[in-house]
DNA sequence: TAAGTAATGCAACCAAATTGCAATAATTTT
DNA sequence: AAAATTATTGCAATTTGGTTGCATTACTTA
């Protein structure tokens, strides 16, 4: 699985991710490329490219699904593996924080995925 | 607004929560009580009492709305706003974890709302 | 117990996401 | 470089979680 053919669809989102580091949303990568592929191109590529580990993906505060590229310096150790995700209430712009979040260890429960989600003001926005 | 009546939807519900404490999905509680009501009165109660501050909300991984009952230890200082949830992939049980997660602090970035999300293996489960 | 109004059920609707399938376009093989 | 292979796409249809409008029902209180 998960070979990706660099097909011009493939391409556009790429070169979206590269562009800016920010975390996009199925929807607003559909409004963009609305002229230049389907829908369905769109949900599979983001399927491929995360399941190549290229990009990654969390659920938002509203139940959308957010992608953005995989930081090597976010997720290479373990350490910073659990960095939170920041959405702006004002632009609406998100981002992936370099920050590592400390996971607090629960007895008797396995932590395999954390996701940290804030909300608030960025700093374009004050 | 959020006067609530005790209905017999309402009270079927709120017995839900009294009962056990897990954070349950609107659509497991559809499913639960779909001989006793509609669907739209469960989605129209839970927001009542979510509005009333009885339950609390949150997007869990797969973009299901959860609900909770709210625990005065846990919601009633700062300090311990902001506790992570768990789910359990093996059970699917999902629960609210009595601890506080530390929120760093992002030069510039004013973070208002924080959701914490732990997927792994729940101690009934090991 | 009658009036006022919150709450419910039903049907229709909506948006995000998924699926099946035939057509198309990257690769690979020769 | 053409043919064969198979990943990828577009389109239409479907699914799912959730919402809305509205007439009817049932709490509450006076």
């Amino acid at each position: 699985m998960s070979i990706i053919r660099k097909t011009k669809p493939v391409q556009l989102i790429l070169k979206q991710f590269n562009n800016k580091g920010d975390a996009i949303s199925a929807i607003e990568l559909i409004e963009k490329f609305k002229k230049n592929m389907d829908k369905t191109t769109v949900y599979r590529i983001l399927d491929r490219l995360e399941d190549a580990e290229i990009i990654h993906s969390f659920i938002d505060q509203d139940g959308l699904k957010r992608y953005a590229k995989d930081n090597k310096k976010i997720h290479s150790n373990n350490d910073l593996k659990h960095h939170p995700h920041f959405l702006c209430e004002d632009c609406g712009i998100s981002s992936c924080l370099p920050v590592t979040i400390s996971i607090p260890s629960i007895p008797d429960y396995t932590i395999k995925r954390a996701e940290h989600l804030f909300t608030g003001i960025c700093k374009d926005c004050v």
